[in-house]
DNA sequence: CGCTGGACTACTGTCTACAAAAGGCAGGCG
DNA sequence: CGCCTGCCTTTTGTAGACAGTAGTCCAGCG
């Protein structure tokens, strides 16, 4: 007679506390903090004594982070945090809003009520840390926002690569030095998802496809340098198209 | 004095065979063969002398496959070859074709020669493979030349991303006991990738966005049953709508 | 003074072993 | 006869250790 307990409770843990779990998201933070910047060296036995896990959860914790686009693995050498060129940023956001765009357009017409009132208490959360003086929340729930927007479409394998590219525009945020000219952007950026959200009541799918164009560059673009190395041709014609269209967008303020 | 050897020649060897990566390989095979069918328990234990190597590189093998979408893993449970639903059908196939649409906008107007180089490379693949008797290399190199298209973009992120859905998709074609019909479906199909490559050459972005278009539905349409169980409202939806285009087709031909 | 060869270091890839938890099965009791 | 409970088996999660390889640094020679 160990322990009668409750055997039906358990049922309803969702999460297990793995340590692989705790030390992905770990990790993650480290990287998302800026702990750990794009181009380090991630080492095993440095990162096991660090976070208090032994070697296989973190492996398995990096394999996730991997997976999420925030370090790379190459063979024999380890890992490093995944460097970001500006055809890297090119990749990220244009996708990004591709996704967007696609959600839009499955999501939209579904209506689902279920679907709605999880964007509706993400946009109640915006709102609120959009209030608070600490401006680390408005990214985080500015994230939530757009990710419960492309969840509009019930759409399981969309959702999984928003969600890796959304990691990896906010690692790519914490790397910059002018991260924090970006997170001021987002709190103004914060005050255009009320149309936003006012658009998805009214169901206008062409109005939350134009809204949504652009939406997310303005805030990006202040985060990089476009004078890095890194470019491919895309990107720096995707770039210097950006950057047109922004010029031209402010004009009409 | 071990083994002077030649230290020089192991740089250029980009895949030292890990266990890791052969254990991968090979589970990927059994899935991509039917051998291992959704829903399936994966056991380690079982695979491990199955396979030959020790549960670690075993445990990498699965993260790999589960990036990939082809098993799911349940934290105390183990984990099983993904289950297919109607839904899951709807997601892969309407992606990926949205992904093949943002490729070739992309990717055609750029027109590098490298990419070109490529591209005709998997065609002429293809075009061998059509002629011989077995038809198991035509599967596999129809899928490579849409992957060359898509590789068109230089876009990492989104070829990723169409990798995996198309792995997924090879895995649902194995499932399916109409499969022997999808492989022949699949080498007629083969034929309609000529006319494809005629437009790549000719740079036509907009015939081939329209050629892409519901390209694939037609080869998979076959490998399913839509009265199975697992359907959410979007998929019905879906369905309906693509059994309705392509007897609209056939009256075409 | 520069280059090349070798040895060293430190990291990753792999393996064996252990512990804990969940599910299945059998036996007993109501 | 059915249900509940306790044990057992199976399987995963975790830990620590070992070997192999790549990169680096130093020393010796040209």
């Amino acid at each position: 007679m160990t322990e009668p307990d409750h055997p039906s409770v358990a049922r309803r843990i969702s999460a297990p506390p793995s340590m692989s779990a705790l030390a992905a998201e770990a990790l993650r933070d480290m990287v998302l903090a800026g702990d750990l910047r794009p181009g380090d060296r991630v080492i095993e036995n440095r990162l096991t004594e660090q976070l208090g896990v032994s070697r296989p959860p973190l492996r398995e914790a990096m394999r996730v982070l991997e997976q999420e686009g925030l370090i790379v693995q190459v063979p024999r050498k380890g890992a490093v945090v995944a460097p970001i060129t500006p055809h890297d940023i090119y990749e990220i956001v244009s996708l990004r809003e591709e996704i967007e765009q696609i959600a839009v357009r499955l999501g939209v017409p579904v209506r689902s009520r279920e679907r709605l009132e999880r964007l509706r208490l993400a946009f109640a959360n915006l709102e609120a840390a959009a209030e608070e003086p600490g401006a680390s929340r408005v990214v985080e729930t500015s994230f939530a926002f757009h990710l419960a927007v492309v969840g509009l479409a019930g759409h399981k394998r969309l959702e999984d690569v928003y969600r890796s590219l959304s990691l990896q525009m906010r690692m790519c945020m914490a790397m910059n030095r002018r991260a924090r000219a970006a997170i001021e952007t987002a709190r103004e950026d914060a005050a255009r998802h009320r149309p936003l959200m006012e658009l998805v009541e009214a169901g206008d799918l062409e109005g939350m496809a134009h809204t949504l164009a652009h939406h997310g560059q303005r805030t990006f673009l202040l985060t990089i340098e476009d004078d890095a190395e890194g470019h491919s041709p895309e990107s720096r014609a995707w770039f210097a198209r950006i950057r047109k269209e922004e010029e031209e967008a402010m004009r009409h303020d």
